[in-house]
RNA sequence: GCCCAGAUGGCGGAAUUGGUAGACGCGCGGGACUCAAAAUCCCGUGAUGGUAACAUCGUGAGGGUUCGAUUCCCUCUCUGGGCACCA
C-alpha cells in the first residue's frame, strides 16, 4: 500500500477532471434537471481567503450527490467584477481596471480549481465582459422601453471620499458602506429604476418561493407594506381658498377624532404654498433649512427630543370634528414616507404624545381598553391600580394584612371594565368619590404569588392616572377600615413608601414614574372606539372600515396601501461600471415625438438600438470622478459627443455609469446559456433550467441582491423574455468564518487564513471536508487549524482500511447495521445542510470498521462514495487505483441506497429508571416482549436493590429505549 | 424600543412527536512501538466524593407540567443578528 500523498493524488484527479470535461452539461431533455447556484466572486486582489470555500463547497457537495442520484446538474460558476477596489487600485497606479481584472480572474481561477470544485468551467462568465454586459445593456434599455427607467434630480447620498453617489442601501450608520467615510446630501440627476411598481409583486412572490425564513422577513420588512387612508385636510385660511388640502397618509384613520395637530415635514411644499399666508415664515425657514441640512443620521439620532415651529396664520380643519387644528413643521416626520405630513393623535402614537406633552397640545383619548371575556383556560385575571392625585400629593394604602403599602385599586368584576372597577375600588378603600380618570398608563402582567395559596396565578394589571376632584367621602365598610389605613404622600416620598415593603414595587414605580412625568399616552393599540360620534363602541378594526367608508362618501379620503420601498438609483458617476447606453438629443427632446414609454418619461433620451450594443467602455486617462462628481467619461470628447440614433443630428452620451448590481441582478440566467450572441439566453435553454433549484448566499446579500434580482427576473417575465416569475426556488445562507481569535478575518487584524496555505499543508479534500465538518453550516465558526489535522487524520485512517479490504468480498457483516444507518444519515444530512453530523456519521462508520479484521470490497465502496462528495480526489483514486474500477470517475457513479430492514441492529440496550433516574441498563433481543423485559427488569440486581422490596406503582414500556419503574 | 435566532465539558459541537445528556472532532492524561522523537495504534477524559462498586450534582438563572425535561409552559439574564421617528 502507498502512503496517501494528497498533493499527488489531486493533481492528478483534477487534471482527470478538466480532460475528460467531467463537469461540463449539456442540456439534455431525458435527464431531470437539477440547477445549483452560488453567488459569484468579486475577483478581489487579494485572491480568495478561507471562509469563500465554505458555501463554494457545501453546494458543490450537494451538487456532486445530485449528479450520483442521476439528475443533470448545472453548477456554474463566473465573477462579479466591476468593483469599487479595482476602481480605486486603477485610480491609485493608473493601470487600466480590466487588465488588473484579467490577472485577477486568472488567480480566483487558479485557486478555485484547487479546491476540486465540479464547476462546468465551460460557461464561466464575467460582467466586464463585453459579451456579457452586452445584454445587461440591453435588459436595462427593456426597462427603458417599459417606462421603469426615468432620471430624476434627487437628493442623493454623496460620499466626500470615494466621490459616489450612495444608494439608501449603501449606507451603514450614516456612513459609507464602502470606505466608513462621511456622507452628505447633494442634488444630483439621476437615474432611477421604479423597482417601487414591483414592491407588490415582490412581496406577493415571497409566497412561492422556499427561502429561510430571515430572508423572507427582511425582505418583508424592506419593502414595508402598510394599508391605510389618505386624508385631506383643509386649510382654513388659505391663499386658494378651496382648493387647499394638506393630505397626510395614516394607517390608524379610526383615530381621526383625535386628531388634534398636524405636522408637516421641513421639505413639504405646503411651507412654499401658503408662504404669505404664514406670517412667522422667516422662523419656519430657518426651522427648515437647519432641518434640511441636517443628514438622515444625524435626524433619526437625536429622536428623544422632538423639535418643531407652529405655522402661524393658518390652521388644517379636521374633517371630523370640523375642529380648528395647528400645524407645525417639525423634523419628526419624514418627507419620503407616505405623503411627508401626518395628523398628529397624540392620545396612541408615542412620538405625537412626546411632541404634544412640549408644545402643550390637547390630547384627545379615542381608543379604548377593551376588557376581553374572561376565557376558560389561559387568561390573565385582571386588576387596576390609580395613581390618584390631589393637590400634587399621591394616595398610598397601607394594607394592614398584607403588611405593605399599595396604591387604591383591585380585582376587575365580572361585566366591570376597568375604569369602573377602579372608581369602585377607590370608593371602597378610600372613600372618594368624586373623582376623574385622567389617563391610561398602560398595563403590565406578572405572576402574581400569595402565599396562603399553593400555585401562583398570571395577573393583567392595568393603572389608571385618576384626579380626586373633591374632599366628599362617603362611609367606607367596616371591613375596609379595619384592613386600610391611607394617606397623601409627596411623589418621591410614595416611591419610597412602595419600595421599603412592597413586593409589587416593580409595577407600582412604572406606573409612578409614567404618572411623575405626567403620561397619560395610551399603551395599548387597539381596542373600542370612544369620543368618536359615529364610531364610538366599534373596534379598531371595524371603526377602521367605517371611516374610510365615510371619507370615501364625504370625498375627503380613500383607502390607500403605501411601501417603505423607495425608487432604486441606478446612476454611478464612475469609470468602472456597464456604460448607460443612451444619448440626450436636444433636437428629439424638442420634437416631442416619443416611441415608447421611456421616451415620452424622460424627453429627449434616445436609447441606443440593440446592434449598437454593446457600448463598449472606453479607455480613459485618468479614472478619478470629476471633482464636480461627474463620471470621468464626462471628460473624454469622443465619448460624450456623439449622433442621435433617432434623427443622426448632434447628440451626447449618458455618462453616467451602471452600479455593480446590475450585472448580478441576471447572471443566473447567463449560465444556461452563456455563448449566446443572439439573444442573453436562448428561449429553449430558459426553459429547460427553468428556476434555479437552490441558491445559497450570504446574509448580508439577502436583501437588495436578493431584491433587486427578483426584481429584474420578474420584469422580464412580464416581457416575456423569461419563462418563470421567481429565480430562485430555494435559497439558503451560510455563516461567516471567523479567525481563530473568534475575530472577524480582516488584512488589518492580520488574521487571515489562506486557502493556498491549507491545501498546501494537509491537502484540498482534508480543508473541504474540515470546512463541511467545522460547525452547523448556518452559523459563524471560528476556524482551527488543529481542528484540520484532525480530519486529515480521518482521511488518512479512511485511506489506510485498504489493508483491512477484503477484494471481490460483498457478504454483509457485523456492520451491516451501523453502514445502513450511516446512508440514511449522511443522505438526509447533506439535503438538509447538516454537513458537521454527516461527516461526523462518516467518521463512526470509519472507526466502526477498524474494530473488524477485515471488511468487504461492498462496505468499503459505501464508505468511498458516500464521501466523495466532501472528498472527491482521494475517493476517486480509491475507487480507481484500489478497487481497480481504472479510469472510471465515481462522479456519476450511484448515490448508495439504504434498507430500513437492514438498519435493525439484532439487540437494544434498555434503560431501566427507578423514580425517572436510570439505575441500570439492560442487554435484549430488539424483538423482545414487554412481558418479558418488565419482568428482567424487575428481576435486575441493581432494580431490585432500589425496589427495597417494595411493589412498584406503575411501569412504564417504551419500545427500544427504557423502562420507567414508580415506586 | 420592536422583531428574529441562540446560551450544553477545557474548546468546536451532537442529541428535540419528552425517553441512558455530552455522539464526532480538538485539546489534555496514560500506555504500546522507538536508542529517542515524530507519526501511528490502544485506553481514559462533565464536576464532586469514593481504591472500587457506586452515589450526588449537572444543558444561562428561577419556577411549573410529567414516571421522566437540553427538549413543552411562564418569568428573568446575557449574547448575536435585523429593523428603528415608516405615521
Amino acid at each position: 500500500m502507498q502512503k496517501y500523498s494528497p498533493k499527488e493524488i489531486e493533481a492528478r484527479w483534477q487534471k482527470y477532471w478538466e480532460d475528460q470535461g467531467t463537469f461540463e452539461v449539456q442540456e439534455d431533455k431525458n435527464k431531470k434537471k437539477f440547477y445549483a447556484l452560488i453567488e459569484f466572486p468579486y475577483p478581489s486582489g487579494a485572491g480568495l481567503h478561507v471562509g469563500h470555500p465554505r458555501p463554494f463547497t457545501a453546494m458543490d457537495v450537494i451538487s456532486r450527490k445530485r449528479r450520483m442520484e442521476g439528475y443533470n446538474v448545472l453548477y456554474p460558476i463566473g465573477f462579479d467584477a466591476f468593483g469599487l477596489p479595482t476602481e480605486n487600485y486603477a485610480i491609485k497606479t493608473g493601470r487600466p481596471p480590466a487588465e488588473v481584472t484579467a490577472e485577477n480572474i486568472a488567480n480566483f481561477t487558479r485557486q478555485l480549481k484547487s479546491l476540486g470544485y465540479s464547476f462546468d468551467w465551460s460557461r464561466s462568465v464575467d460582467t466586464t465582459d463585453p459579451k456579457y454586459y452586452k445584454w445587461t445593456q440591453w435588459i436595462f434599455l427593456k426597462l427603458f422601453e417599459h417606462g421603469l427607467a426615468y432620471k430624476k434630480n434627487v437628493p442623493i447620498n454623496w460620499c466626500l471620499s470615494c466621490k459616489i453617489g450612495l444608494a439608501n442601501e449603501e449606507i451603514v450608520d450614516g456612513k459609507c458602506e464602502r470606505c466608513g467615510g462621511n456622507v452628505e446630501k447633494r442634488d444630483k440627476e439621476q437615474w432611477m429604476l421604479k423597482i417601487t411598481d414591483y414592491a407588490e409583486k415582490l412581496l406577493e412572490g415571497l409566497d412561492t418561493v422556499d427561502y429561510i425564513t430571515r430572508a423572507k422577513v427582511q425582505q418583508q420588512n424592506w419593502i414595508g407594506k402598510s394599508e391605510g387612508a389618505l386624508v385631506k385636510f383643509k386649510i382654513a385660511n388659505a391663499k386658494a381658498e378651496s382648493d387647499s388640502f394638506l393630505e397626510v397618509f395614516t394607517t390608524r384613520p379610526d383615530t381621526l377624532f383625535g386628531a388634534t395637530y398636524m405636522v408637516v415635514a421641513p421639505e413639504h411644499a405646503i411651507l412654499e404654498k401658503e408662504r404669505s399666508e404664514i406670517t412667522n415664515f422667516d422662523e419656519i425657514e430657518s426651522y427648515a433649512r437647519k432641518a434640511r441640512l441636517k443628514s438622515d443620521l444625524e435626524r433619526t439620532e437625536l429622536q428623544k427630543e422632538k423639535t418643531g415651529v407652529q405655522l402661524e396664520g393658518i390652521t388644517a380643519i379636521n374633517p371630523v370634528t370640523g375642529k380648528q387644528i395647528p400645524i407645525f413643521v417639525a423634523d419628526y416626520v419624514l418627507p419620503g414616507y407616505g405623503t411627508g405630513a401626518i395628523m398628529a393623535v397624540p392620545a396612541h402614537d408615542e412620538r405625537d404624545f412626546a411632541f404634544a406633552q412640549k408644545y402643550n397640545l390637547p390630547i384627545v383619548h379615542v381608543v379604548a381598553q377593551q376588557v376581553g371575556e374572561r376565557k376558560k383556560d389561559y387568561n390573565p385575571r385582571k386588576t387596576v391600580r390609580g395613581i390618584c392625585r390631589k393637590d400634587g400629593k399621591i394616595l398610598l394604602e397601607y394594607d394592614t394584612h398584607m403588611n405593605e403599602y399599595v396604591l387604591p385599586g383591585g380585582g376587575v368584576e365580572e361585566g366591570e371594565n376597568l375604569q369602573e372597577a377602579l372608581v369602585r375600588e377607590i370608593a371602597e378603600e378610600c372613600g372618594y368619590t368624586d373623582v376623574e380618570i385622567q389617563g391610561s398608563l398602560g398595563s403590565i402582567e406578572h405572576n402574581y404569588f400569595h402565599h396562603k395559596r399553593e400555585n401562583d396565578w398570571r395577573v393583567e394589571e392595568s393603572a389608571f392616572l385618576v384626579d380626586i376632584t373633591s374632599d366628599t367621602q362617603i362611609d367606607r365598610p367596616e371591613e375596609e377600615i379595619a384592613k386600610i389605613q391611607y394617606d397623601w404622600y409627596d411623589i418621591d416620598d410614595a416611591i419610597e413608601k412602595l419600595e421599603k415593603g412592597s413586593p409589587t414595587f416593580y409595577r407600582s414605580k412604572i406606573f409612578l414614574e409614567r404618572a411623575k412625568q405626567g403620561e397619560t399616552f395610551s399603551y395599548f393599540e387597539e381596542g373600542i372606539a370612544v369620543n368618536s360620534d359615529f364610531l364610538n363602541g366599534l373596534t379598531t378594526q371595524q371603526a377602521k372600515e367605517k371611516m374610510i367608508l365615510w371619507l370615501e362618501e364625504n370625498n375627503i379620503g380613500h383607502k390607500k396601501v403605501n411601501y417603505k420601498l423607495r425608487d432604486w438609483i441606478f446612476s454611478r458617476q464612475r469609470y468602472w461600471g456597464e456604460p448607460i447606453p443612451l444619448v440626450y438629443c436636444e433636437n428629439c427632446a424638442s420634437k416631442k415625438q416619443f416611441q415608447n414609454k421611456g421616451e415620452e418619461l424622460n424627453p429627449g433620451w434616445i436609447p441606443l438600438s440593440s446592434d449598437m450594443l454593446p457600448l463598449e467602455l472606453p479607455q480613459v486617462e485618468k479614472y478619478e470622478p470629476t471633482d464636480t462628481g461627474e463620471s470621468p467619461l464626462s471628460t473624454m470628447d469622443s465619448f460624450l459627443n456623439t449622433t442621435c440614433p433617432r434623427c443622426s443630428g448632434e447628440a451626447k452620451r449618458e455618462t453616467d455609469v451602471m452600479p455593480n448590481w446590475a450585472g448580478s441582478s441576471w447572471y443566473w440566467l447567463r449560465y444556461m446559456d452563456p455563448h449566446n450572441d443572439q439573444c442573453f439566453a436562448s428561449k429553449e435553454n430558459l426553459q429547460y433550467w427553468g428556476q434555479v433549484d437552490w441558491y445559497n448566499g450570504g446574509m448580508e446579500h439577502t436583501v437588495l441582491h436578493l431584491l433587486y434580482s427578483r426584481f429584474w427576473n420578474q420584469f422580464l417575465h412580464d416581457i416575456s423574455e423569461v419563462p418563470f416569475f421567481e429565480p430562485y426556488a430555494k435559497r439558503t445562507s451560510h455563516g461567516l468564518i471567523m479567525a481563530e481569535d473568534g475575530e472577524k478575518m480582516s488584512k488589518s487584524r492580520g488574521n487571515v487564513v489562506n486557502p493556498d496555505d491549507m491545501i498546501e499543508q494537509f491537502g484540498t479534500d482534508a480543508l473541504r471536508t474540515y470546512i463541511m465538518f467545522m460547525g452547523p453550516f448556518d452559523q459563524h465558526v471560528s476556524w482551527s487549524t488543529d481542528g484540520l489535522k484532525g480530519v486529515r487524520r480521518f482521511l488518512e485512517r479512511v485511506w489506510n482500511l485498504q489493508e483491512k479490504v477484503k477484494l471481490n468480498e460483498e457478504k454483509d457483516s457485523k456492520n451491516t447495521g451501523i453502514l445502513h444507518k450511516t446512508i440514511k444519515k449522511v443522505s438526509e444530512d447533506i439535503d438538509e445542510m447538516r454537513f458537521n453530523t454527516a461527516v461526523s456519521a462518516m467518521m463512526e462508520l470509519t472507526n466502526a470498521f477498524y474494530k473488524e479484521d477485515t471488511i468487504s470490497q461492498t462496505e468499503y465502496s459505501v464508505l468511498l462514495k458516500l464521501l466523495s462528495p466532501f472528498a472527491p480526489h482521494i475517493c476517486e483514486e480509491l475507487w480507481s487505483e484500489f478497487l481497480g474500477n481504472t479510469n472510471r470517475s465515481l462522479a456519476y457513479e450511484p448515490w448508495p441506497v439504504f434498507d430500513p430492514l437492514k438498519m435493525v441492529e439484532d439487540t437494544v440496550t434498555l434503560a431501566i429508571q427507578v423514580n425517572g433516574k436510570v439505575r441500570s441498563t439492560l442487554e435484549v433481543s430488539s424483538d423482545i416482549e414487554e412481558a418479558e423485559a418488565t419482568a428482567r427488569a424487575l428481576a435486575d440486581e441493581n432494580v431490585q436493590k432500589w425496589l427495597a422490596g417494595q411493589e412498584p406503582k406503575k411501569i412504564i414500556y417504551i419500545k427500544g429505549k427504557l423502562i420507567s419503574i414508580v415506586m
